[in-house]
Order: C-alpha cells, then structure tokens, then sequence
DNA sequence: GAGGCTTTCTTTGTATACATTGTAGCTTGA
DNA sequence: TCAAGCTACAATGTATACAAAGAAAGCCTC
C-alpha cells in the first residue's frame, strides 16, 4: 500500500466536524437536511439513479440512506415502487404534538426520579439565565429571536438527557422528523407567550430539582401540548383570543 | 416472454398467506422471528455472509434487513462493525413498560376522543366476552392461558386501531421489539390478578364508548403499569404481597 | 517478557451488472 | 371509441466483485 490516502485528514475538512464513517451516513445526513429544509416537495418520488448521480456516490448507499430515512418516518416506502416525501397531514402534525407532549413529559418525570446530573444541571441553569437576559428587553428582535430558539432547544435536550433513557430520546427524535412539530420551531414569538413558556421552563427545573416527579411530568405536559394549541389556532386562521396580561 | 412464471399462483404457495414482496422482507421477518424466540444470545454478532449462505440469499437483501431490524431496536449497528444483538438492561425493560403505558393511555385517549369505530367496537365486545367466558372457571390451564393471551392481544389492538394515529402505533410497535415487555407476555396467570386485569379492560372499554377520555386514559396508563410493578417483583425475586380479595 | 508495530485475514462498505417488477404507450379487436 | 393486452421502457431488487476498514496474529524492539 504505497497510496496513503491524505483526504481525512487534509486541513479543508477539519476533524472537529464529525464526519460520517461511511457514505451511506453522510447521504442520509444530506438528505435529511434537504427533506427539513422544505427542498422536496411532499410527496415527490426520490429516484435512486437520479440521487446517485446528483451526489456522486452509486446507488447502494443511496438505497441504504433512504431506507434510514424511511425508519425515521421521513419517507414513505412502498415494495418495488421506492421512497418518496412522507405527506403529513394536518391531524398528523397536530397528534405528533401530542405524543411529543407525552413524551417529553415522560421525560422530565425521569429526570426528576432519576435526579438531575450536574452537567444537565449546569446546562439548564445557563440557558434559564440567558433567558431571563433575553427577555429583559421589551421587544424581541430577529438576533434576539434566534437566541431564545437556541436556548430553547438547549433547555429541552438536557431534560432528555437527564432522562437517561434512550427509547424516550429516540421518541422524541421521531417526533422532529414531522414537519412544524419541533421545539426548534417556536410558533409564537409574541412576548406574553415567549415570557409564559419561559416561566414553565423555571418551574420544570424546580420540579426536577425538588424530585417532584409527577409536578414536572404535568407541567411539560402542559408546555408542550399549549403549542399544539397555538398551532392548531394558526393553522384554522384563526387570531389568538386576546387576553389580559 | 415465452416463459410465463406461474409461481405466485402454484396451489403450494396459498395467496392467503401474505407473503412479503420482496426478499429483504421475507429475511426481516425470518430474522425478527428467531431474535424474539431468543434465537441468538443477546450481544451476539450476526456476520452478514454467515446469514446470507444460511438463508440462501446474498448480501444485499441481508443487508436491508439488518438495517430494518436496527432501526425497530432490536439490533446494534456500529459503522464497520456490523450489527449485533441488542442488549436490554433490566432497567430498559423497566423503561419501555413506562413508556408502553403512557402511548397505550394516549392511544385509549385519542380512541375516546374520535370515537370507537364499529369493527373495532365489535371486535373489543367479542374478546370481551370471551374473557368473561375464559375466566368463568376457577382455575386456568394451558388452553385457557393461551386463549386468554390472544384475548388481551386482541383488546389491545383493537384500541391502537382505533387511536387512528399511525405513529402511536409504530410506538407502541417498538416497545414490543424489548424482550417481556409485550403485552404478548403475560406476566402473571395468578386468577386474581387476570381477573383483574379483565376487568380493567372491560372499564377501558367503558370509558371510551362513553367517551371519557380522560378516564380511558387514565385507566389504560395503570392497566399496562401494573404490569411493570409485577415484572419488577418477579425480577427483584420478591414474591407479590398477599392481598385479600 | 511486554508493548508496539506490521502484516494478514476477516468483515463490512461500495460499485456495478443483471433480474425482476411496475408503468405507460401502443396496438388490436370488438 | 374504448378496453384489453402486449410491448418497450424505466425503476427497483438482487447478486457479485472489488475496496476499505477493523481485528488478530506474528514479529520486532526495548
């Protein structure tokens, strides 16, 4: 073997990127990225020969990412007639709420059993402060927006974390394959809301603190299942009712 | 095409059998079947040309289902590595009885809130009278636990279908692929506690003909719960605590 | 003798050719 | 004109050969 091969390690592609061991990951991750992004359209057939060539790789990890995919509930597959976009509808998107809800409340009461780990611990308390920092502010601008969906995102993935239980945080990830139907997506960035929802986080982490298992599993209940709500209201086109602050 | 392939339709192959389309999902089946008859020991690798010249088949289709079997959670994958037997802790076997009670309450829930359709209205009636029929006698032998067995399979079945939410189904599908966590396995044939058992269904039922999703949901979520508390006496080696009756 | 390196072998990952299935368009007959 | 069947094409399913990564055995050095 007189042909190193260099690729992996040449400075373009720097290590700290966790790069996929094998193609048929990097092709899953790139398509998963496409179907997120709204590239296809619901319900579009994904050839194999036409992806293979398009991304340069041949058909056999191609098959293999979609068939990935397909077990994510991304893709629908069908023998003998291949993958296409999963169409979701709207009862759908609403249920996958629900089951996030239960899920995640599952989660926290885990956690709160379980007792909080020190890292998690860390992590929540941080992101919680930077909440409170962002919404000191009386309007939320678009930088301020993206920073809360951060912390946001941070704050519910360490409660799956410290559920210390992959079969929930498995769940949980199916339920961020259906599209509108992720904690990364904040429906509402009315002030009230963004201020109610950061209140349940505080007193989610009281809960979890104070082990109080069945409080924490109510009230993430509750967190996540009101988003259904709000969802489900836009969706109708119908305004919010107002309310008194 | 002079060569007409009469196979599929030979009296020897019946249509009745549904059989898979593809060989992918033929070598699925015949590989999840023997890892839930304990088959191979739990860690074990499954070397894909060992399976390949087994089952008659070549690489690619054992491939696939490996995959498949992967992502129902019934195999490990480590990239070039291959798969290998999924080991379940007695605290994952815990777990997935949580998070079975809490999908299953979901599924009762949402059956309470649309409605129970009339095939499976009429399908939970008949199983529930053969349970009442079952249990009329004092004690149970072989035939009764296995007729009993297909019973409550039935029941609970009928309630998923009746959720009419696709991914509550895969959910509760995958809590099935965790050894003794089905509700195939009845943990305990003690009378009182089947009778007991049966009598939850028949509340389940109840509520959701009344549609009274709140109770069915309830109902269901300690239903499948209690199993859990009796799969940790036995596991722990503690006998039940007597109780009067 | 122990540890690290090299070499070899085993096993998985990928490419590609072929087989099979599904589909659309055409032909043919009524 | 329409429908049934045939035909050709296009797509997926499978087999197989080769590439590359991992594991184990042997060698060498210290």
């Amino acid at each position: 073997m007189t042909d190193v091969d260099l690729h992996h390690f040449s400075p373009d592609e720097p290590l700290s990127e966790a790069r996929p061991a094998t193609r048929t990951l990097s092709v899953a991750d790139r398509i998963r990225t496409a179907l997120l992004s709204g590239e296809f359209e619901p319900g579009a057939r994904l050839h194999e020969v036409r992806l293979s060539e398009r991304l340069g790789v041949s058909r056999t990890p191609i098959r293999s990412a979609l068939q990935s995919l397909a077990s994510e509930g991304m893709l629908e597959y069908a023998p003998n007639r291949g993958y296409s976009v999963r169409r979701f509808s709207t009862a759908e998107i609403v249920d996958a709420y629900e089951i996030r809800a239960v899920m995640e409340a599952l989660a926290a009461r885990f956690a709160a059993e379980r007792g909080l780990p020190e890292a998690e611990r860390m992590a929540i308390e941080r992101v919680l402060a930077e909440g409170d920092d962002i919404l000191a502010s009386q309007e939320l601008g678009e930088d301020e927006k993206l920073a809360y969906s951060a912390v946001n995102t941070t704050f519910h993935e360490a409660i799956h974390s410290a559920a210390r239980c992959r079969m929930v945080g498995d769940m949980i990830r199916m339920c961020h394959s259906v599209p509108h139907s992720s904690h990364r997506n904040v429906i509402s960035f009315e002030h009230m809301d963004v201020r109610r929802r950061h209140d349940d986080h505080h007193r989610i982490y009281d809960a979890i603190l104070a082990c109080d298992a069945y409080r924490a599993e109510m009230l993430m209940r509750e967190h996540v299942a009101s988003v259904k709500t709000s969802l489900v209201r836009a969706l109708s086109g119908r305004p919010m009712a107002r309310r008194g602050r």
